[in-house]
DNA sequence: TTAATAAATCAAGATATATTGATATAATGA
DNA sequence: TCATTATATCAATATATCTTGATTTATTAA
């Protein structure tokens, strides 16, 4: 019940949504790519992160400094009908940009 | 994009699920049927059946001095995905009981 | 070492949601 | 009409969630 509820909760939330989505689009990216492509703050972000991942969406590959967050596989069904729900939302998913200073 | 949240929203929430299943698994009930059965006040009730009933999964008729709460037909997928996604939390459904003094 | 960068976590305030009890509305029957 | 019953809505409070800015942790490079 927990983890359904922790599933539900993470995508009750439209920046989330669009994080999903953005990275469902893009594939893997680092947290400061979604940092500048989105212009929002770090903190903002690591923690929509935490709560995708825990809510069973997102898995972390940590590699040196950066940690490179992508959707987890494979997925279950329901999990993947809702990645199908919000693909096709009207919202604004923003282009992805490069954050990182290398 | 609003209409997706608010059925995200209305399952986001433990006693909706609950109330949601119970009408599932029961068909067609009235608000104090499920009062009575929840043992819950009756404005937290009528709150969230407002709720799921927004959130597509439910329907009114309201026949008499009642209003009677049944699953909204037909159901697209994704909502269909949901119920079927409940059917088996660990969650304690009541039994039904009829609450309404004729 | 020390400084710089990337990311996570924490604390505080703002906003949203849930619960309760009271009140409003609507239908029925005396 | 008036009282009763069923339901919806409102107002107040409690609880949870989101955002920001500051701090902490970890890795790399000077």
């Amino acid at each position: 019940m927990e983890t359904f509820l922790d599933t539900v909760g993470s995508i009750n939330d439209e920046t989330r949504i669009r994080i999903l989505r953005f990275i469902n689009e893009n594939g893997e990216v680092c947290v400061c790519d979604i940092e500048s492509s989105f212009g929002m703050i770090q903190s903002r972000i690591s923690r929509h992160l935490k709560i995708l991942k825990d809510g069973g969406f997102l898995k972390v590959d940590r590699r040196g400094k950066w940690a490179y967050y992508s959707i987890r596989s494979p997925l279950d069904r329901f999990r993947l009908g809702i990645l199908d729900e919000i693909r096709y939302l009207d919202l604004d998913i923003p282009q992805l940009l490069k954050g990182c200073g290398v």
